[in-house]
DNA sequence: ATTTACCCTTAAACTACCTTAAGCGTATTT
DNA sequence: AAATACGCTTAAGGTAGTTTAAGGGTAAAT
């Protein structure tokens, strides 16, 4: 009965296990460091369909995803949803121009599934990277990582037609697949869940 | 007459003025910072259309464009150009991937203006992140203002047609596209040069 | 100085992908 | 348990952008 550790918020017993397992694929954290950080992160219970950042607010917090799955997304002028990114177990989401220049998105992130997360506010983050150079190194590098993911996306975009990237998709993302539904897939790859819809038909026809 | 500074290299005296003002940006570098990066960086000469990243080699250097300009793109299978992106003054160019991989690069890094650039090798650039913490610093900075700029032409290239694109660039980059052949626009707004000038004569004829 | 390569434009035929609409099955909410 | 919203599919008609081809202008290379 998760129940019991809930406060009148949606904060939970704070568990920071995964984001340290997670900074082991970097500069694992000293027992000092994972104390400056812990004071410094809150664990929330998220739950489907909830978004954590809303277009004309500004993104106050970095998160990291520990349990469940987030979209992060912009709406056109026909209002149409077009999917930026998404965000699983062990991925960081946050629009990050908003996060930094404190001015109003233009994005929402939303959860797909019920999620915990752990979020850090930007005056927490920045004495972070003031105080632990390992902060500066560990985020550099995960930027970088981010940065590439990133680029090979938009060349795909421009020299690949959406049959192959949807095939790219799936062999690049599996679990991801099988996890969101066609419709978020669809977005994510920049056609209409229709045409997506006729792609897998023609796909599995063969 | 440039002609009695260089060597039988295109590499010629070492200027690295430019790239410190750059860092001034961020955190400025220290007499004793300046003259450990000053040993690592090799100053060249680039010509028109030479190339310094091809397809299939590994790419070697991080660049930092003091005069000139550049282009990064790759082939599709039907021999087209797609631009992932340009590099002017003050601007870096490299293949992240295959710089931190050591994998072969799908991409070619071209000089499209006779230009002059810094370069650093990997043993280098670990270095210096090594020993000096401010480039930790400094390169995740660049490297979260190059993640931004480059989800915001994602998004765009999503939610926008090419019209808007065309308009946005000459908006965001006139710089950029005064000097660039409207070919190189096309490509890097995911359009061919041939429907780009169907852009241009409707715009003009408004 | 001449040649060659590149750049820009126009236009007609073509195609990848979108729009709209409708029907059906299955989660999710009440 | 019923109602509602969501997800997937099919299909017809429409549009943004491509392809191919051709001509003329200008910059680069020899």
């Amino acid at each position: 009965m998760y129940r019991h550790q809930r406060n009148h918020t949606n904060k939970v017993k704070l568990t920071i296990q995964p984001l340290l397992e997670y900074f082991k694929n970097y500069r694992p954290l000293s027992e000092e460091e994972t104390n400056l950080l812990t004071t410094r992160v809150t664990q929330r219970q998220i739950k489907r369909r909830q978004m954590i950042l809303q277009e004309g607010f500004v993104c106050k917090h970095y998160t990291f995803v520990e349990k469940g799955c987030f979209k992060m997304y912009g709406i056109d002028e026909k209002n149409n949803e077009h999917n930026i990114s998404f965000a699983a177990e062990n991925d960081w989401i946050v629009d990050l121009g908003s996060f930094y220049s404190e001015k109003t998105s233009k994005l929402f992130i939303e959860a797909v599934e019920p999620s915990v997360i752990l979020q850090i506010e930007k005056r927490d983050l920045l004495f972070l990277f003031v105080n632990v150079p390992k902060f500066d190194r560990n985020f550099r590098v995960i930027m970088e990582e981010k940065f590439i993911e990133l680029q090979n996306r938009l060349l795909q975009n421009f020299s690949a037609n959406a049959n192959q990237r949807y095939t790219d998709f799936l062999e690049q993302y599996p679990k991801l697949a099988s996890r969101l539904p066609n419709t978020q897939i669809a977005s994510y790859l920049g056609i209409t869940p229709e045409f997506l819809s006729k792609i897998r038909g023609e796909k599995s026809s063969k």
